[in-house]
DNA sequence: CCACACTCTGACCAACCGGTCAAGATTTTT
DNA sequence: AAAAATCTTGACCGGTTGGTCAGAGTGTGG
């Protein structure tokens, strides 16, 4: 039996340099923001020259594009948990859960997103108007519907949807802060899960939302 | 009865130079970034010359530091209506008021704010770790009273003002995500009330707040 | 009216930035 | 093993940035 050259052929390395740089690419603009972020930065937590992230990506706003594309995705996909849900205390629970998992494991992801949206979305506005609003639209759907069926209090989705983005990405977005406020050190695993449940209580007893009668 | 000069005193003349190069410094580098930020965009928005800025602020960083610590102190003494309220229902409520109309208002210094403790408060953790943390554990300690007294559910204190800053915030901060997701409008007056009633709303009910026995 | 201190600004500079490129190294194909 | 294609890299470049500075302008106190 040959041994494989065990799969490193051309794409493969490709697709890991791309890798390697996209994650050091993320880290440095959560730091530093897209305009004090550098290439040479971005080069050296990477550990390659510079001239070879411009082999891959052919300029800095190229790059900062991919990252972004690449957090849009997951922003999304993480969200699959609301409409198999049968109500809200299961689809929003979940939905809470994977977004303060999201917010726990990629904090610089959630970071970069936040920034690219503060200075108004230059390089994502597209998304945003497309796939973001077709996306919104669905969940407010869902949520009309729970409503419509007395599965909770008639809230506006738009501003129940804002709020479970705003409180779920603000345990990353201003992890600083809040890790300043804990005596200078990271949430702890069961910090992390009363925070959860802190906020999937608030929430779920602030909309009236109601078990499902199903057990 | 002889006429004044105005009040165009030379010390008067610095401060409205000070403050009009703060309101363009502050604009900036909500829009930009620090790192995007440039003295000379900063200039041209304050219609003055580069070198003017650099008499009254001798650096880019020096000239930041004020501008973040203007709106942290508006950020504190927005929140004097904690103190003197009689129940959570009247100290939360007036408290997502007002910083709501921050957001509102102000969402500049909001975003300048974020972008700030996003990047890990290089210029202002020595404010975080002293003033913020004192604040905190005051209000700390006033919502700890109300639950002690049975006027709300035995919620996190910490979790909670997390949960107030995030949601409040998030209108000034995501507000051209907002803005997108309303069909590229701003919020008119009647949305921006709705978004107010739904905030509290959801709250104050997910938080089990009782009105104040005293009518 | 004059001397003085404060304010303003065009011109300038060293440092740094994103991006280029030619030439060498490496891997795949023939 | 030679040729072709792909990858890697140090050196380099024009443009921009934060910051400086000498000197002109301007209000103020004596």
């Amino acid at each position: 039996m040959p041994v494989r050259p065990q799969s490193v052929s051309r794409k493969d390395r490709r697709r890991e340099s791309e890798k390697l740089i996209l994650q050091a690419a993320e880290k440095v603009f959560a730091e530093a923001g897209f305009g004090g972020a550098t290439m040479q930065l971005i080069a050296d937590v990477a550990g390659l020259p510079k001239a070879n992230l411009h082999y891959y990506f052919p300029t800095k706003e190229a790059l900062y594009r991919q990252v972004v594309e690449g957090i849009f995705h997951n922003w999304l996909t993480a969200a699959d948990v609301f409409d198999s849900a049968p109500g809200p205390v299961e689809g929003i629970g979940a939905y809470i859960d994977a977004k303060m998992e999201i917010s726990r494991r990629h904090p610089d992801g959630s970071k970069v997103w936040a920034s690219e949206v503060m200075h108004g979305a230059p390089v994502i506005q597209d998304y945003l108007e497309t796939t973001l609003v077709d996306w919104t639209e669905g969940r407010m759907a869902v949520i009309q519907r729970w409503i419509d069926e007395g599965r909770m209090d008639p809230i506006d989705p738009r501003h129940l949807l804002y709020m479970l983005w705003a409180t779920t990405q603000h345990y990353a977005d201003f992890g600083h802060q809040i890790e300043t406020l804990n005596a200078g050190t990271p949430l702890s695993d069961a910090q992390w899960e009363a925070a959860k449940a802190s906020v999937k209580a608030i929430i779920l007893k602030g909309i009236g939302a109601r078990p499902s009668p199903r057990s």
